[in-house]
DNA sequence: GTTAGGG
DNA sequence: CCCTAAC
């Protein structure tokens, strides 16, 4: 018996981020939009992105970008020209500390914001240019319909004036796109967003003013930042007035009237009703590239290479912001599997080809449109709900193996631990406050994915496809865990339900140690080192890590309550654990048996797996049964014919031989030990 | 729980 | 390596 110490590791993959971007209309998990394909449909996407930031935002509370340029200004707020030339990268770090963990912490949600409006207002009463250039952005100056997507502005937002300045010089007005148009469809954008705010006071009044009240009692206590998106923006337009009192007035939600509802009301609705006409249009003639001519189509036929330009800034600055000031909210899209497909996000983010599919909510869409006031919160179905994904997470893996192991054997039992859960197939489970959503016809509205309160529980799990559903079980792992990110940095130290490996009879005997009990070990060879794959199958462990680690935690395979939750489309062996990963028997394993069988015979396969395999735990008698009956079978039939590891002719021989003895005795004497055991006996 | 045998 | 009948 080998005693030796063993170091456990837990694993969480760290893959790429990841952004989703899914209509709310979508079914299912699967339904990741294609690219779309013309400028038409371009038009349509980047509308669609613009209003899927719009609304994400505006409920999941928008903050403000961090000027990366003169992002520390001196106390007295003196800035060097240098400072705002500098292109300085923000580097992902800067938003985990400081001032932005301060804000994440919730207790003073509004300072992320007010640090930032009066960074900005230093900014801009220090430097006239930047501030007249922001708001030439603001303006549309650049022709971009919201500053946010504009990259002059953008630009500006990081304190880079060069870039904005070159940016807005070379950014190319949008002449088929008349500034009214553009409000009017901004207008109508935001029109759906008061309506999903479900205040009843967010009117789209006849006055061509829109009372927008604040979202702050809808934003969940755990984002970091109750701030909507007007009132951002309205912070922007008044930054000349006030820098603190801007914060305030954002914090705590005072009515306000914004300039971008400052539109005619009839012409929204014309913009509106030609919008979605045209959407419907495009549902259903989706193959059709030859569109009608009507005014809106025209202007919506504008440069690619624009909309290229914005899906770019809308992708980026999300990902900044929600870094720093939505840590909660990230965490629970941290969770994620390491999907290759995953990290193509340019592809992910633009799939709104069937941006509408749903001809009855167009109906709908449009025969409220025509009521000016009240809309129907289906309107919102158009929109998207926009997931971003840090990182997909592998399944958590424990690996115990000794000090004095190889880098290289602790690589490769990682690989076989790895290998082993993902052969079997994997998909994506969706948990939305700690509950699964198995029913994937259910749409991302119906199933409660739309709302920013309910975005902070969503979560994704990443399981084997071969698992089984059982009801029963179901109460055990459905019990709402909050979806936090998982660092597990301490694996094994809380499972206190013994695993197999504690057992020292389980410890596997490595290559590296001395081991008097090698010659009849199986395990002493190199080639059979493997991941104890018997040890992080365990049920109560598994448990522990769905509930403790509360991130994207798949279920191994052979966790019976976990899997028993899981929906599958294949479902091979329903009732039954995850196959186990083959393992061929190695040159030693076999002279092992051999000499094993050779002693007690082939109907003690139990008597064998104890004398020989006893410290070979992934080895039951039935896998000693199989592999002598194999072995057999390879002793009959010519080299060529065989496979795998090439067995010594030599052993295959004493098969044959202890096979054709063994058949002979248990044909006369069932019981009676073999001479070789008898003198071992002895 | 083991054994044996088919898959 | 899985599954299961038979014991």
């Amino acid at each position: 018996m080998v005693s030796t110490k063993r170091l456990g590791y837990g694993f969480n993959g760290n893959q790429s981020p990841t952004m989703l971007l899914v209509p709310r209309s979508a079914k299912g998990k699967r339904s990741v939009r294609k690219k779309s394909r013309d400028n038409h449909t371009n038009a349509i996407d980047m509308l669609a992105t613009i209003a899927a930031d719009l609304l994400l935002e505006s409920e999941k509370s928008f903050t403000a970008p961090v000027i990366g340029g003169p992002s520390n200004p001196t106390s007295n707020g003196t800035l060097k020209k240098e400072d705002l030339f500098e292109v300085k990268p923000i580097k992902e770090e800067a938003f985990d500390q400081g001032s932005c963990s301060e804000s994440v912490s919730g207790s003073n949600g509004g300072c992320a914001l007010k640090e930032h409006g009066k960074l900005n207002s230093d900014v801009c009463s220090k430097n006239p240019t930047q501030k007249e250039l922001m708001t030439k952005c603001i303006s549309g100056d650049c022709g971009y319909p919201f500053e946010r997507h504009s990259p002059c502005y953008a630009e500006c937002w990081e304190g880079n004036l060069a870039g904005g300045m070159r940016a807005l010089n070379q950014c190319e007005p949008l002449t088929n796109m008349s500034p009214d148009i553009w409000k009017g469809l901004e207008t109508c954008i935001l029109g759906e967003l008061m309506q999903l705010d479900s205040k009843p006071s967010a009117l789209v009044s006849s006055d061509s003013s829109v009372e927008v009240p604040s979202s702050e009692d809808h934003i969940p206590r755990n984002t970091s930042f109750p701030t909507g998106w007007w009132e951002e923006k309205q912070l922007h337009l008044d930054r000349d007035d006030d820098d603190d009192e801007n914060c305030s007035r954002c914090t705590h939600g005072s009515t306000i009237t914004s300039k971008v509802f400052r539109s005619h009301d009839k012409q929204n609705d014309r913009i509106k009703k030609l919008l979605m006409s045209k959407f419907r249009k495009d549902s259903r003639l989706s193959t059709n590239r030859d569109f009608p001519n009507s005014d809106v189509d025209k202007k919506l036929l504008f440069s690619s290479r624009k909309i290229g330009y914005t899906r770019k800034r809308t992708q980026r600055y999300p990902f900044k912001r929600r870094k720093c000031f939505h840590r909660g909210l990230m965490s629970t899209y941290d969770e994620a599997v390491n999907y290759e497909y995953m990290s193509n996000l340019p592809e992910i983010n633009m799939k709104v080809e069937n941006f509408d599919m749903d001809a009855s909510l167009h109906e709908a869409n449009i025969k409220s449109s025509n009521v000016t006031g009240q809309r129907s919160i289906h309107e919102s179905e158009d929109f998207h709900v926009k997931l971003r994904i840090k990182s997909f997470k592998v399944p958590e893996l424990f690996v115990e193996i000794p000090k004095s192991a190889t880098v290289g054997s602790l690589k490769r039992m990682v690989m076989e631990a790895v290998t082993a859960i993902l052969r079997g197939g994997i998909h994506v489970g969706v948990l939305l406050q700690g509950k699964k959503i198995r029913d994937d016809s259910k749409t991302l509205l119906q199933a409660g994915i739309s709302h920013g309160d309910k975005l902070d529980k969503l979560g994704f799990i990443l399981e084997p496809d071969n698992v089984t559903l059982s009801p029963p079980l179901l109460t055990n792992h459905e019990e709402p865990s909050p979806l936090l990110p998982c660092n597990a940095t301490e694996p094994l130290t809380r499972s206190p339900s013994a695993t197999p490996l504690a057992d020292p009879s389980t410890i596997i005997a490595l290559p590296e140690l001395p081991n008097p009990s090698a010659v009849n070990s199986p395990e002493s060879d190199h080639n059979s080192f493997h991941f104890p794959m018997d040890v992080p199958l365990q049920d109560d462990h598994q448990d522990e890590i769905s509930s403790d680690s509360r991130a994207l935690v798949p279920v191994p395979a052979t966790n019976m309550n976990a899997l028993s939750i899981v929906p599958i489309q294949k479902r091979k062996r329903p009732e039954h654990s995850q196959r186990r990963i083959r393992r061929p028997f190695s040159v030693s394993e076999v002279e092992a048996l051999v000499q094993a069988v050779e002693m007690l015979g082939t109907g003690r396969w139990r008597d064998v797996k104890i004398r020989a395999f006893d410290n070979a735990n992934h080895r039951t008698y039935v896998d000693l049964k199989d592999k002598w009956k194999t072995l057999v079978h390879t002793a009959k039939i010519t080299p060529q014919q065989r496979r795998g590891e090439p067995v010594p002719q030599e052993l295959l021989d004493r098969v044959l031989a202890a096979h054709a003895y063994w058949s002979q005795q248990q044909a006369r004497l069932p019981t009676k030990p073999s001479p070789a055991e008898d003198c071992m006996l002895n």
